[in-house]
DNA sequence: GCTTGACCCTGTAGCGGCTACAGGGTGTGT
DNA sequence: ACACACCCTGTAGCCGCTACAGGGTCAAGC
């Protein structure tokens, strides 16, 4: 398998394929005499693995551990779930802030509804308050 | 004020003041005769103004443009709304993503309670199950 | 045999938004 | 005289790719 069957078989760029194998994640494959990559089933499967992991927004580094596993089925897969509840928390801290964003965001939004001269614009306004020292709508709740 | 003072006044680091008037977005200030750099009040306006659209995750490049209509009053600031319901959207739709991502992490923490083996392990078979062309607990409802 | 085009190779630089140095100069206090 | 905090420039690193530049290889069609 060359690297550009490799990549569609995974739907993965090829760029992103010789990107991990620079990194370490997936291993150097065999060459053929002409000096291109031979792939075996076994990077086919890794590359699935590792993608299916990206669909969860697991970094790299996290992959390169869980891959551990895979290679030695006999040890104890409890880092793996702490490694997917430390994702979880991640993810859901994430979640927070962002749903405080969006209503941030509303907030601010709602300030100004007919547009006119920047000098007027309500948004604008609320974007320079700190810078005087007052407290902005947006931001109003919980500073920061 | 110098540029240390600054960062403190706006509770940014000395490296990201820096930072800023390299692309662009802070005016670089005076120097003093030892080359310091000696900002005016005007600086911290601005720089506060930066911050308080970093908090609302804002990109800097949209950030000039912001900057722009402070600088220019009478300017028509219906371009300020387009750029802030844009950027709701983009919030809305990582939240989106970041929701899903919450309930495919939720079931695949699900498959492994009583670690044991990595052989045995639910968690590691669900990252392997699309190697073999199999569905995932994680990602059944709608693909990718 | 010769050209075209699709593919492959290496190496390097770019994205965003900082952060962290290295290697130097300056200012203040004791 | 010395320590120490601060300032300067310039460069490299973080993450996960992506996008070249500048070359080599191979199969099909003329
Ligand atoms: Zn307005
Ligand atoms: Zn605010
Ligand atoms: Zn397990
Ligand atoms: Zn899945």
């Amino acid at each position: 398998m060359k690297i550009g069957e490799l990549a569609k078989a995974a739907h993965v760029e090829v760029e992103t394929i010789r990107y991990y194998e620079r990194i370490g994640l997936l291993p150097a494959p065999a060459r053929s005499d002409n000096g291109y990559r031979a792939y075996a089933g076994m990077h086919l499967e890794r590359l699935a693995f590792i993608r299916h992991c990206r669909t969860l927004d697991i970094a790299l580094a996290d992959i390169t551990r869980l891959l551990r596993f895979v290679d030695d089925p006999s040890a104890e897969c409890a880092e793996v779930n702490t490694l997917i509840d430390t994702q979880l928390a991640r993810i859901r801290a994430r979640l927070d802030s962002l749903r405080t964003l969006e209503q941030q965001l509303v907030v601010l939004r709602s300030q100004c509804d007919a547009p006119d001269r920047a000098a007027q614009c309500g948004i604008l306004h609320e974007l320079e308050a700190p810078t005087l020292g007052d407290a902005c709508v947006c931001h109003d709740e919980r500073r920061q």
